[in-house]
DNA sequence: TTGAATGTAAACAAATTGTAAACAAATTAG
DNA sequence: CTAATTTGTTTACAATTTGTTTACATTCAA
């Protein structure tokens, strides 16, 4: 399910735009402040961010930068609120990152009509994602995954199991949500199948890189 | 004097392009949906269509493909207006047949020099693309390909592949992409032709120049 | 210390691809 | 138009890689 994450310091409309987007089946995260919206960014890893100009602590336009200064979270999608007065290109000016701008007062039918667009779009790209941890580097249009710059050869599993737990290092993933994600739904193995994986991995990708948490599953160190 | 139609939903951006193309002396039009965009197309011809990526109704890649379908219309050419994350390489948008794109935040003058250079590059010759990669040199007007100077002969599905391919060298390609691709979405033929056809295509090119990714597809070496 | 969970090597099974060859279809030359 | 040639497709089978299971060793936490 798409995550959206959105950032205001006024509780009306971080209610209004969750009810809305919540009512077309989105898993909706909040923030008060640029800070926590900045913080919640790196940990939930949302698709969408749809963040207000002027907040205190920190405004729209530093987070917005800050992000775009991660490369980890290069990808995400991020859309401006603004105040009906501020002109087009004045926004446009100030190039901090942000993808598109919805503007105040907000229309629900035309809000949802535009966030969904955009994710029509957002996810022909999904799985053209690269990511970046530590030394290793994975860009899923090539398949290609690289150890300080050298590339080495996955198998495929090797490769999907690798991309669901890069997505979030430090999470950890339980065998079932691995069988889910890499396996389907549908296809059964022993989940033993997956250590195995797991096991090749690590001859891979070196022996710390995945952390064992016993009695749950696995996950990237941090 | 140049036609050039400019599709958005967004009546601010339309009027902030009007205003900025009108200056340096193109008609414009305007539509606010995929669907209007698409109707006077029709109707009025425009040397150039403008259009926003992400739109309700129908969307601007829809909008697109319906324009390359209609052969009346294939000679516009068709400027994308995208979202800054959206690495344009990576985009579905390059198949559906957009020419160019244009990233927001959308700066005048940029916008201005784009417009001019690519109404120039096109009124001077339609579609001179050719592709040069490590040896290998491929000239899509001619049907040429060359390896070192040397002109070799492809056969026309070799070279269609081979065109698909060079592409985007190091970007893997699946046989359903490739099939959808070379052969179209109509045809059927058995996923292994695409391997004799590789297979071929080796033989004349080296075998080092396109790399097997097993269990995804085929790609060239960066 | 003990038992469940995990690491790991090895064996086996399944899937994928390379490749030659046969045939069909399309194109070209005469 | 017909025959010859080229191109495109399918198939079969070998070689290789990848995926899964199993068995036993090891580790860790209760």
């Amino acid at each position: 399910m798409k995550k959206i994450l959105i950032v205001d310091d006024e509780k009306d409309i971080l209610e209004f735009l969750s009810y809305n987007l919540k009512k077309e089946g989105f898993s909706i995260y909040t923030a008060s402040d640029g800070l926590e919206g900045l913080e919640k960014t790196k940990k939930i890893k949302p698709d969408l961010i749809i963040v207000d100009l002027m907040m205190p602590k920190m405004n729209g336009i530093e987070m917005c930068e800050n992000i775009r200064n991660d490369k980890k979270l290069s990808n995400v999608i991020i859309l401006f609120l603004t105040a009906r007065s501020e002109d087009y290109t004045q926004i446009a000016a100030l190039d901090s990152g942000a993808d598109d701008f919805i503007k105040k007062p907000i229309k629900p039918k035309l809000l949802i009509s535009k966030v969904k667009s955009i994710m029509r779009r957002f996810s022909l790209n999904k799985n053209l994602k690269n990511y970046i941890h530590k030394d290793v580097e994975l860009d899923i249009e090539k398949y290609s995954v690289k150890i300080k710059g050298d590339n080495i050869k996955l198998a495929r599993k090797e490769f999907d199991l690798l991309k669901l737990l890069i997505n979030q290092p430090g999470k950890v993933y339980t065998r079932e949500e691995i069988l889910n994600d890499v396996w389907g739904n549908d296809i059964h193995v022993v989940d033993r199948t997956i250590d195995v994986h797991i096991n090749r991995l690590r001859d891979k990708l070196g022996q710390k890189f995945i952390e064992t948490v016993k009695g749950i599953g696995y996950k990237i160190c941090e």
